[in-house]
DNA sequence: TATCACATGTAAAGGGTTACATGATTGC
DNA sequence: GCAATCATGTAACCCTTTACATGTGATA
């Protein structure tokens, strides 16, 4: 992954982290400090990236990292793998399955944070530099764009659904919503 | 995982195992024998869940599991945690940010079999017993259900504006798709 | 004054998969 | 005969996060 993004201009471990919390990657990769300083340390041990070290004034120095020959290569022949299959881990989608057992309260609370974080998504993307993006990576944040429109989409239309199977709220008894098939 | 699948029904090691191919909560949960099968002795021991051994005939014995009192207060206290976000591990995103070094054909396929697999597992969905679903298994089926739908729509309606920015392919330079914006 | 952003790095601990070990039966 | 389904379990390995260690400068 850090390989992949140092395709897209030098960068330091730092601003990969970023990248992975605020570029376009951010909706389907992720990675902590303890994997990628050592990932970079590895991959310029192995010749696949060369590194520079910038010093900077009133900030600690900067180790930029660049892709060798040989790292075009390693990314070129990681592209040309075998994908597998996506892999989601939803919290949120196991804990739904047992809204009969909850709150409505709670499912109410947890169906509005999941909007909430989509749009902020959504806001994060269409704030971002679309004009100068590759094809490959405007489709990307596109791709990510839909799908939370998506999600959005699919929890505002069925939400009265799962929520009118959830528990009476302990407290609150009053206003009752109808079923709904 | 284990303890929430155990909710809607007793089951072994092996049935937990299909259940996590087949079932609903395939489309955001996973695991292999080397954590179930740990994880289910370790519950056991903890009084979450009780083990009963049904022998089988010419079938090897089966180890069914059930939830506890305890097991049950032990779901309704992971359910009532806080959920992270949702994270998504996708090859496919990762390949197609570098589309443009990528041949045509590749490119096409790699959709192709995004199309196919997200059209698989719509097609699991609909043949599985929706009528018997509690609400809340039946809002995660239908949330799997819609955001395959969505995958598969974005493809189609995108593909060819990235299928027109990659790399000609190697021996086949005729027929050449119109750029499109 | 405290927290955040900048900046790099290590080690322990945790979580998971892969591979192995074992064995019967059914279908191609 | 060979592969797949049924069925359970262990151990090595791999990868990752979390927490720690260190230090400056800007902002609230």
């Amino acid at each position: 992954m850090c390989l992949g993004l140092l395709a897209f201009g030098d960068a330091s471990g730092y601003e990969i982290k970023k990248e992975f919390e605020q570029g376009p990657s951010r909706h389907f990769m992720d990675a902590s400090f303890g994997s990628i300083y050592p990932a970079l340390t590895k991959m310029t041990d192995e010749g696949l990236l060369a590194c520079r070290t910038e010093p900077q004034e009133k900030r600690p120095d900067k180790k930029v990292y660049s892709l060798t020959a040989d790292g075009w290569d390693a990314l070129d022949a990681a592209i040309a793998q075998p994908v597998s299959q996506d892999k989601i881990k939803s919290d949120f989608s196991f804990v739904m399955m047992f809204a009969d057992r909850l709150p409505r309260s709670r499912v109410a609370a947890l169906i509005d944070t999941q909007i909430e974080s989509s749009r902020e998504g959504i806001r994060e993307f269409e704030e971002a530099d679309a004009p100068l993006d590759s094809a490959g990576v405007s489709f990307v944040r596109r791709y990510g764009l839909a799908m939370r429109k998506a999600h959005i989409d699919f929890l505002e239309r069925n939400r009265h659904f799962i929520e009118a199977g959830a528990q009476d709220d302990p407290v609150d008894d009053k206003s009752i919503p109808e079923p709904v098939s």
